[in-house]
Formats: C-alpha cells, structure tokens, sequence
DNA sequence: ATGGTATATGTCGGATATGACATACCGTCA
DNA sequence: TGACGGTATGTCATATCCGACATATACCAT
C-alpha cells in the first residue's frame, strides 16, 4: 500500500495498524477496503454524469447531504450496502457495479 | 418474480407488498434482494468447495454456525457486506465476487 | 470583504446488523 | 428405536450503521 493511501485511511477512521503492524491488513481486510473505495468512485462518476449536487443525490437516495459526502469519501461509516443500494437507485446497473468491485 | 420464490423471501422478512402492493419492489430493490441472494449461493458453493461445515466456516470466519446458516438462507438480518467480507475471508477472488454480483 | 453554492467533517439518537446461545429439524447409521 | 453430525430457526444484548443537524471549508461571483 502506497504511504498517501494509507494516510488517507486513517485519517478516515480505518483501523489501518500501528508502526508495530505496520501493514497488518490481510489480504481480505485490505481488498474489502479497495472495494469499497472502488464503489465510493464509482457513485461519484454516477452522480457527476447526472450533472447532480450531493443534495440533489440525497434527496433521491433519501438519505441527507453529509451522508452522500461520505460515501462518496469512502467514509469507514458507510458499508458497501448502502454503496451498492445507493449505486442501484441513482440508475447503475448491475453490471456497473461488478465492474467497480472487480476492478478492486 | 415466481410465486415460490416471492413466498421465500416473505418468510425469511423482506417486505414484499402485500396483495395492494403485489409486485411493489422497484426494479433497484429487486436488483438489490437478487445480489444478496447471488451472494448467498456463492458462499455455499465456496464452503462445499473446501468440504467444510458451517460450523467450521464460522470458526474461520469468527462467526457463529446460525450466522453461516443465516448468510447461505439469505436472510434478511445478514447485509451485502458480511456476505462479501465472509466470501474473500474464504478465499474467493474479488473476480468471483463480482461474477456473483453481475449475475443478479 | 460579503453573499451564495457546493462539498467536507463532527456528532448524536434511533435503527439495523451481528455474534452468540438455545433449540428444532433433518439424515444416517448402529 | 436412539444417538449423532449437520443445518435451520428464534431470540437477545451489544455493536455498528444511518439520517440528520450543525458547522466548517472552498471556490466563485459581486
């Protein structure tokens, strides 16, 4: 993992070991996590191609401004769940989203 | 949707509408139940791939036996999220991930 | 500067998911 | 039949997630 993305991360909340264990995400944790940051990508895209705000975006996803910040910043508050849920309804199809996690 | 499979998914909590509401998913929820169910077949073929119990898949994925259960039911207490950590925590690929994902 | 719009960050109460436990339901084998 | 290994179902306390609100930051006009 490059040092910025592992920056990143912490500053975001992910529980991105110590010096001690540096690098200590298994391999699992740290693709759960690229995912993740591949869906985060992916709704922006979705939300940008439909020239949206995020308060446009929340209003459609139901959900509130600050919550659509955070899933779009890969926030460790938001699960895939609600990436894929949100992805769905702002029109991407299936597809889409494999691509994105595939992609991971 | 099939009358069998809407009497599953029923029982196992998802608010399909009731007779008013025949058919009131939107076509993202549907899509949504679909991955998730997508996802459960997938851990069950990963499990029998390595001959496993659930209990023994729970032990690795340190979790409980109804859990794995719950998961592979599809039961609505069990999130996209578990489903994916718990399948890359046995060892499937992202690639196969998605695959599950793509065919729902 | 001041206002306006878009996005980001922090926090919190209520909602949902999770692991664990108990228990029920199978097959199969002795 | 009964015992046993495996799976399913129900419930619960706790942990985690979510929407909402407040507030902050950033950029662009006037």
């Amino acid at each position: 993992m490059k040092a910025a993305t592992r920056k990143k991360l912490e500053k975001k909340g992910w529980k991105v070991g110590s010096a001690a264990e540096l690098l200590g995400l298994t391999p699992e944790e740290a693709c759960y996590i690229e995912m993740k940051l591949a869906l985060s990508r992916a709704l922006r895209e979705q939300r940008q191609k439909h020239r949206l705000t995020q308060v446009q975006t929340a209003k459609q996803l139901k959900s509130s401004q600050s919550r659509v910040a955070k899933m779009e910043a890969g926030d460790s508050s938001v699960s895939i769940d609600l990436l894929v849920r949100s992805l769905l309804a702002l029109g991407a199809s299936p597809k889409a989203v494999a691509k994105s996690i595939q992609s991971a």
